[in-house]
This record gives C-alpha cells, sequence and structure tokens, in this order.
DNA sequence: TGGCTGGGTGAAAGTATTTTCACCTATATG
DNA sequence: CATATAGGTGAAAATACTTTCACCCAGCCA
C-alpha cells in the first residue's frame, strides 16, 4: 500500500511527528525547512506533495499547517487511537505463594496468571509503553506508608528483568511470599532494596537469590478508599 | 492566578479544547467565530485577548493558527480526554481559585467545568455509583503523607454536600485556593477536618464559611509514578 | 448620569503561509 | 544518450489569517 520514503523523506516526516507532539499542532513549510535546511519553500512542497503520494499525510490544500499524519492518531496524547480498551491489564494474585527465581527468558511465573483484568487510563502510564508488558498486582505488605503505598494498593507493573529497571526507581518484589515494593537499585551485580522505613537497614540479594523475585517496575498506584 | 470565565468566554475555551482534541490542530479566528455565530472576526479576536490576559490560552502573535491552551502539557490530567469506556469521568482542574460555599442544591461550582475526562476502573469504585455525579481532581497539598495521599495525586471524588457525607470518610476541600484532602464528620452543625498530621490541631468551620468548600466524598486514589 | 466592561459588526491593513513558475543538479535506468 | 526522479534555489502570485480602527449596544455600578 504505502510506497517506501526516500531518507530525505523519512526525515520530513519523522520531522512532523516530533514537531506535533511537542507543539500540538503541525509545522509551516518554512518551519520543516529551516529544520531539515530547505531555503526554499517550494523544496520542501515538493516533499510534502509527495509524502502525500505515498500516503503518509494528507494535506488540507491552502490551508495554514494544513498537514496532518495518516496511520492512526493526529492525536499526540492517545496512544494508539485504535481500540477504545487499549488499557486492558492482565490482573494477577498477589501475595500467597513462595518466590521463584526467574531461570531463564520465559521464565516461568510464581503465580498462575489469571484472566482478569483492569481499565487504566493511559494517561497515568509512561507515553510509549507496550501493553503487553504490564500486569497488575495487590501490594501484600505494611510498612511502605513513607512511600505512599498501603496494604491493598493496586500496583500496575511493568515487567522487566532487575537489570532494566532506571536506578532508583520503585520495583514490585516478591519476598518469600510477600509482595512488597522496594526503592531499587543495581549495584556490584547484585540487587540492592533500600528499605521504605528507616528503621530497617537496607536489603540486598544476589540476582539468583530465589528468595527474591523482581517482577518489574511500578508505574502507577491506586487504592479504592470507599 | 486564573480569573473566572464568563460564560460566553468558556463556550470559546470548550470550543478550543474539542477543535483541538478532533482536528489535532488549533482553529483559526473565523472558524472560531463560524462556530459561535460571531460574525466579526474582532468579536473573537477580543475573546481570544481576554482568554490570554485570564491566563488559559497562549497565543503565538500573527501565527496562523498560533492559539495554544495552557494548563500544564506534561500534566497528565490537565489535557484531552475523552477515552472511550464505561466510566468516563469529568475532570475538574485542582487548585486555582478562591472557595465558594454552597449555597443551595444548584449550588456554583467554584471552577468552571471542563470536558476532561479519565478512565477509571468501576472494579476501583463502589457498586452503584452515579458516573454523573463523578470528577476528577489533582491533590493541591502536601502534608497528606499520613493518609496515603501525596500532592499531585488524581483523586476521584463524588460530589456531594457535607452532610451526606458518612462520618469519618476522607473528602476533597478547596481550602483557599489549594485542594486538600481531610478525614472529615459533621458534629454540631459544624464541620470538622482531622488534621492528618498529628503536628496540627483539628480544624472546624462553619457550613457556610468560605474559605472552605467541601467538594465531595474520596473515593479513590490514584498515582502516576514513571 | 456617566463611565466601565463584555460582546459585536464591518472593513481595511498587514503579516503568514501555501502554491506556482522557471530553472538547476545530481543519480539512476532502459 | 535520452529521460525520469529526487531534491533544490529564488521569486512572484494567491490565499489564509491576524491585527487594528471606528463605531455600536446593553448591563452594571458609583
Amino acid at each position: 500500500m504505502r510506497d517506501r520514503l526516500t531518507e530525505r523523506q523519512n526525515q520530513v516526516y519523522e520531522f512532523l511527528r516530533s514537531y506535533i507532539r511537542t507543539n500540538g499542532k503541525p509545522p509551516t513549510i518554512k518551519e520543516i525547512g529551516a529544520q531539515l535546511g530547505i531555503k526554499s519553500t517550494n523544496g520542501v512542497h515538493k516533499m510534502i506533495v509527495a509524502l502525500e503520494k505515498k500516503g503518509y499525510i494528507r494535506r488540507a490544500r491552502h490551508e495554514a499547517r494544513g498537514i496532518s499524519l495518516i496511520g492512526g492518531e493526529h492525536d499526540p496524547f492517545s496512544d494508539e487511537g485504535d481500540v477504545p480498551g487499549v488499557a486492558l491489564l492482565k490482573m494477577k494474585e498477589g501475595a500467597g505463594r513462595r518466590a521463584r527465581s526467574l531461570t531463564s527468558e520465559t521464565a516461568e511465573y510464581p503465580l498462575p496468571r489469571s484472566r482478569q483484568q483492569l481499565l487504566v487510563d493511559p494517561k497515568l502510564l509512561p507515553e510509549d509503553i507496550e501493553m503487553e508488558a504490564l500486569l497488575i498486582v495487590t501490594a501484600g505488605d505494611d510498612g511502605m506508608s513513607q512511600i505512599g503505598i498501603w496494604k491493598g494498593d493496586v500496583l500496575v507493573v511493568e515487567e522487566m528483568d532487575p537489570f532494566s529497571v532506571p536506578p532508583q526507581a520503585l520495583v514490585a518484589v516478591l519476598l518469600y511470599d510477600r509482595l512488597v515494593v522496594r526503592r531499587f537499585e543495581v549495584a556490584d551485580r547484585r540487587l540492592h532494596f533500600r528499605s521504605p522505613d528507616r528503621t530497617y537497614t537496607d536489603e540486598s540479594a544476589d540476582p539468583d537469590d530465589t528468595d527474591y523475585f523482581v517482577i518489574g517496575q511500578v508505574l502507577a498506584v491506586m487504592r479504592k478508599l470507599a
């Protein structure tokens, strides 16, 4: 369907995306030229026409800032306007079983996944998140009030191996049979968990310690109050 | 601080939102006029200037389609909603205006309602709740960490008058211009707010004290972490 | 009563933006 | 070689948009 773009055309297309995303409106021909180092408006104009012919953009003739992207979203905020139910997340029971080490890429999960799902607004999540990697757990222990998380809170977790977690992020960890949240860091090839309460000292563990199973980074918290 | 909008100005503002949302770019002056039935571009122009003076929009002078909304583009809750789904809630900006007493059943709201929405899973809400009575605010003050709420948290609030709130429930209150959460009770025909931090003494207020505006009961809390 | 503010009409002026025209330079291709 | 395609320059023409000017009207308030 859509023809392949040349290198230069792709640069224009990418600029359009980023401009629209950051400015909330399409650029003018001149602005495109300024970015790509094209001095003549006609030079840009021809590329725009080419992009339209290849089916990547739409043009509103004679209209100021009349370029719009084709291929789903013209809305920078909703990630992929396809399906309304984008943010259907897998629900997973919180505590109750013993933690296991992950043995390989296809790690077996300590808990059977259930079919339960929870609707989450994309605005509560990072922009370009993979829905497939998300799951829901419930916080299973107290002692996290210092970081604003209570027992029973619903956590949206992005599954990832410990070494991909950004430093100082909050992670969901299966500690023995409790699901807890800890501020987390990898140092010296060991996993360091900062205890939220100052009364305890920090804990650290070996990556294949079977007592600690790092599920992933906590992206959002939800709490039902009434 | 943003002044209140007149009815007409709010119509313009609402149109701006919806146009931007559906078209991915701001409208021209003429397009605004066409929608609101204003024949002269100057009529629209004056309103646009008024909206800018009151801090609701930004204008790029002489630029085609140069209007942009103000409200924190990176605040995930300030902008653009309309996610299809069950629990579409009205969005309301947190702080920013002075509290007012509610005078009757048809209480006048301190802020004009906007059309912003957030998707919320019904599982996070009481069973037989009226969606119409729900709205979203963001917590606007610190000092609530004792009750597990942080500044910036998203609160799902059921609008209700103070006398319908069950005792000891959490309520969202406009205290002057800050939106805070307090544990709440009515006694002796006065409103009692239990301060979450032990350091402060409890506050109480008269039902028609203009400094305290009780929005309603907090049903759920959500927090974006990454 | 006068003066202020919000909202408007209409038209003219001025700036921004798109489109078109003429012409140029590579590179690839039958 | 002839010709097509991608990508340009520069300038002029044609619109699209915003701003300004002059004037009008109604409601509110001191």
